[in-house]
DNA sequence: ATAATTAGTTCAGCCTGAGAATTAAAAAAT
DNA sequence: ATTTTTTAATTCTCAGGCTGAACTAATTAT
């Protein structure tokens, strides 16, 4: 705008405007449609704080577009007319959620109500693959769950696809990832190109904060965090009941907060990230010194991290305090969210949770003992072990949600 | 809503509504031209990205409300009609703006196009005070400003209030802080009621982060984070153009994260806070070791402070060593900040920047060294260094902001 | 003078949604 | 059985916010 008077800049105030987003009534009522499996007119319009006119109104568009019907519904006696429940159409059209691993993809298929239809697992490479070649699986994949679902690519509407690394959702591309070769591959558009669907694609970790607010403890909160272990530590947080993804959109990187000045040594080259105290990695670099291991008689990390485990368990002292520190440092990790985000309510979750002294009470009762003290209420934490098909299922409901926005907001896309 | 049927709760999706904003064209219009100072309509709305004839409307609606004024303006010739530069109408109103501390309390008056009029300091109380105590002084200090530009109190609309400590901006309440004796103080209706004009209150750390999202290098930005150290370490985030305060709206407490574990002593009763290794307090115990001083002969630990700043300079290695550690741990906590939150701009921010050690060059590239790896750009980091009256000038924008919403946004709030 | 160019206005109209009155369908009261 | 009460849903009118298209206004270039 400076085009005019430049002598005059005497303003002050922002120069840019807020990001603001405008959800017509109609998505708002669709969304908390599905939100609540099924529910009346008149109890959306008081949900929504609107008129039952415009309930009325915009419901019976979406009836007509035929992405809403009514049901029967059995209900209790009361006074009054009886409301008439409405329900999403489940089979107005599918979606398909991938997440890609070194281990095993794995993809669901959900309706249109958010409701499963079929799954599928593929073995993948368990090595740096490129992208071609990985989304070669990944169709293989996804049609192997069709298959499955008795439904073809023709029956989707949408894909959402995950993968572990540095993930720019909005631009689609993948800037860095522990699967792919190439850096800023541009996994959107050429998965898109492929497969002949719309495509969206996010992080791990976003993923899982997805699938919690979509399908789990997050659903009633505006507010909270979604932390996992696995070979690293991610992070996934929803702020206001949307994906926070930081100033540039890539997600946020808590296992690199650094917990300790001069640490211990991360993959990522630093030292004191909270990664080389937690993942995977870093338990087994210890658990080689602590059970006296070499690498090669050690068989692979996941054998190697069972004994630790077990031997911990069975009290053995220098594996107890493999875990016992590590622990300790999460506690760290997650005061500095607590300290920064101040979320309601922190979940750790993943596809499992095999080493519960990382969950231990103890680790909890430190984080509460690290926040306690600034006067806040200090957030609950809450620990998920969802099995193996949590991301799919979070990558499935971006899918939907990308949808739905398509469908129903105020951008459309195309169409 | 889940009244109805309970038995179909099959649901998925957020069951709460995303926090959405409405802002009406006018009041973008407004913000826009008070931001550039003066605008064309046709520049208006191609900032504003609407239709010249919206532009002209909302134009001559607040034209006539006297809020905003056509200025002859000088301009260069080019072909076609001239523009007619608008601005926003500095006389209509004004707001002030008080910042309270232990040392001395500020305050700023500033006219409705956000220039400043007049300002003032007042000595304080040194110690902790009931808060009625504190709002005498700053009724007496507003009426000091006030005098010092020839108005009174029926001249102002909006009071921004400022305090260090925990502050629930939404509710204007004072949950703890360290000039006020008592706990839960309602410190804005207390003000309100008292001045007879609205109020509304922030923390310290916010007030600075908006001071520079005013008036200071985050006006071209959406994403950046403000930090200050003082008694204390704080920080002030701005996100989409908007103050974040956490979760629970009460700020963050980058001065509680954690940058080691079972670290040095936090006055907060924790161990490896951030505060306790940067704060003037955390200084200050070193300081007394370092140059072998007993409390009693140190003096004051402002002086105590300049003793260690000036042996530190003259090479002394104990007092250039707690600089040192001091910057190193800062680095700590702005690599969390970074990794954490991505903004693109962190800027060191307060009255004075005494120790330039902590700002040296070797703490940024140490910021920059811890968060290299994860291959996002890192924000760049600005200092700088305002004087006294930023925050009473945070706190002025504030108020102006609280005035523009009520005056112009969607929720009139009474009248 | 005339054309070209840019600024600003007028006016009809669309879209979203609200409010009020009305109709619909049930249980409770008589 | 009829009436009243209660709650649900619809219809209709209308207002606010904004747009597009056509128009007027004021300047420079030719």
């Amino acid at each position: 705008m400076p085009d005019l008077i430049d002598a005059l800049q005497t303003g002050c105030g922002p120069l840019l405007p807020v990001v603001t987003e405008t959800r017509p009534l109609r998505q708002r009522l669709f969304e908390s449609l599905r939100a609540a499996g099924a529910s009346s007119r008149a109890d959306l319009a008081r949900w929504l704080d609107c008129s039952p006119a415009s309930v009325t109104a915009v419901s019976a568009e979406l009836i007509d577009a035929g992405l809403v019907k009514e049901i029967d519904a059995p209900r209790e006696p009361s006074r009054g007319r009886p409301p008439v429940a409405l329900t999403v159409n489940a089979a107005v059209t599918a979606v398909a959620g991938v997440k890609l691993t070194d281990d095993a993809h794995t993809a669901v298929i959900i309706d249109f109500s958010g409701a499963l239809i079929a799954q599928a697992t593929l073995q993948s490479a368990a090595h740096r693959q490129t992208m071609a070649a990985t989304l070669t699986e990944a169709e293989a994949l996804l049609d192997m769950a069709l298959a499955k679902a008795g439904m073809t690519r023709a029956s989707l509407s949408w894909v959402g696809l995950g993968i572990a690394g540095v993930v720019d959702h909005a631009a689609g591309i993948v800037l860095w990832s522990p699967l792919l070769t190439e850096r800023n591959a541009p996994l959107r558009e050429t998965f898109a190109a492929a497969i002949g669907l719309p495509v969206t694609i996010d992080n791990d970790a976003n993923l899982l904060a997805l699938a919690e607010l979509w399908f789990g403890a997050g659903r009633g909160m505006t507010d909270f965090a979604v932390v996992t272990i696995e070979n690293g530590v991610g992070m996934g947080l929803v702020l206001g009941n949307r994906m926070f993804r930081g100033g540039s959109g890539l997600g946020m990187e808590l296992g690199h907060t650094k917990v300790q000045l001069d640490g211990a040594l991360c993959r990522c080259g630093s030292r004191g990230c909270l990664e080389a105290y937690v993942a995977d990695y870093a338990l087994v670099r210890e658990a080689q010194t602590a059970l006296h291991f070499n690498r090669d008689e050690a068989g692979s990390a996941r054998e190697l991290l069972e004994t630790l485990y077990d031997e911990a368990k069975a009290g053995h002292k220098a594996a107890l305090s493999i875990f016992r520190r590590a622990g300790r440092y999460l506690a760290v990790g997650l005061a500095n969210v607590t300290e920064l985000f101040d979320p309601h309510l922190i979940i750790i979750s993943g596809g499992e949770m095999r080493f519960d002294f990382l969950y231990a009470d103890a680790v909890l009762a430190e984080v509460q003992a690290l926040t306690a003290q600034t006067g806040r209420t200090a957030p609950k934490i809450e620990i998920n072990a969802w099995g193996d098909m949590v991301w799919a299922r979070g990558a499935a409901a971006l899918a939907l949600s990308a949808l739905t926005e398509q469908l129903l907001g105020t951008e459309r896309v195309g169409g």
